[in-house]
DNA sequence: AATACGGGGAC
DNA sequence: GTCCCAGTATT
């Protein structure tokens, strides 16, 4: 089947037209990232990953130290998850590298340390999607196949000048369709990536600057003058307010770390005792942060000091996180649940921790 | 179909 | 402040 019949075909020439004007543009503007030296799976697969929710910018960095300590799948397959944590570290999403490891030692135990060439035994690894599977088998080993993310989400949208919202299942179902009725007959790699890097460099969500476009008189959407219409902004939930404490728990030169547990955020990494908070006079909230702690980690603590204060966002929630120095009083850690173990401060460099604990960490051992 | 999952860049 | 980012998995 090559294209879906819900959508009405666009036109061979015009087709054709596009293709041309797309590639021509691509093979003069095309930046030089890491992750485009070579088409090796692995390198590609890996920043696909990364990039996932990220910006370029930001994975740069990451990607060149990442394959730089894993070069290849089985060097990744033979690391502990804990360090692929580390190196993850500040990155977010946290399950992305965990579903990394994991996909790494299936592909080294299950198919011999070789990629999967087609879509379905790509998309059967944990953490690889219909976008990242397509990404794959379209980038690395040139197969004819389709992708869809946030570049070409818009760029498809103005060029079909698609009212309503691109995240509905109508409108994913249209431009996957779209996506796959574009794809010329060769070059699918470079085709792919051209649609991103347009969709990144010139058709922008802000200010789209057709008239740079090499394709803008291909594009419904700017020859009805909608391009700042379109497309239609998600409806949106609202951000939540919570306050929460972290809780330094010290003693002598180790502080209390605990792994938070899957299903939590920041599953896989380490943290200091941390939770919700309700009170805000004083002493009320002293002894909300000994009564916690206790229940959270089994230990009882003496009077908690302030640090800092962090603003954060997880998601939805808008977090105010006070964080507090103590010392350890008396007590054992529980052994049932999360992991916990005393750390000293010196190692804490080895944990993975998230943003806000790496902040506090910095902070206690100056 | 909705929601959880991070953190930072850009305005 | 808000919006956005080379999405996926779970409910």
């Amino acid at each position: 089947m090559a294209t879906d019949c819900s959508q009405p075909a666009l036109d061979s020439k015009w087709k054709q037209g596009f293709r041309r004007k797309l590639l021509a543009w691509f093979a003069k503007h095309e930046r030089d990232l890491p992750w485009r030296k070579s088409r090796d799976p692995y390198r590609v697969w890996v920043s696909e990953i990364m990039l996932q929710q990220t910006q370029v910018e930001t994975v740069i960095p990451y990607f060149e130290r990442f394959v730089k300590i894993y070069p290849t799948v089985e060097k990744l397959a033979a690391a502990e998850e804990s360090e692929v944590l580390r190196l993850w570290e500040g990155l977010g999403y946290y399950r992305r590298a965990r579903s990394l490891h994991a996909a790494a030692r299936r592909i080294v135990t299950e198919h011999d340390g070789k990629f999967p060439r087609n879509v379905a035994k790509l998309k059967d690894l944990p953490g690889i999607g219909r976008y990242t599977a397509g990404a794959i088998a379209s980038i690395a080993f040139n197969q004819r196949v389709p992708i869809l993310e946030a570049n070409t989400i818009r760029l498809l949208a103005r060029l079909l000048a698609y009212p309503d919202d691109t995240s509905k299942s109508t409108g994913q179902r249209i431009l996957w369709a779209t996506a796959e009725e574009l794809l010329p007959s060769t070059e699918i790699s470079s085709f792919n990536q051209a649609l991103m890097e347009l969709g990144s460099l010139v058709c922008t969500p802000l200010n789209p600057l057709c008239d740079k476009c090499p394709v803008a008189r291909h594009c419904h959407a700017f020859l009805a003058g909608l391009q700042h219409k379109i497309p239609a902004s998600p409806s949106k939930v609202k951000s939540t307010p919570l306050r929460e404490a972290a809780i330094v728990v010290r003693k002598k030169n180790h502080v209390l770390l605990r792994q938070c547990d899957q299903g939590e955020r920041w599953a896989g990494l380490w943290d200091f005792v941390r939770f919700e908070i309700s009170s805000s006079e004083p002493r009320l909230l002293q002894r909300e942060l000994k009564q916690k702690t206790r229940e959270l980690s089994g230990v009882s603590i003496g009077s908690a000091s302030p640090i800092t204060t962090i603003k954060h966002s997880v998601t939805r929630y808008r977090i105010t996180l006070d964080g507090y120095q103590t010392d350890y009083v008396s007590g054992t850690i529980n052994q049932t649940g999360a992991l916990q173990r005393w750390v000293s401060i010196k190692k804490l460099s080895e944990y993975p921790l998230s943003s806000t604990g790496r902040k506090l960490a910095k902070l206690i051992s100056c």
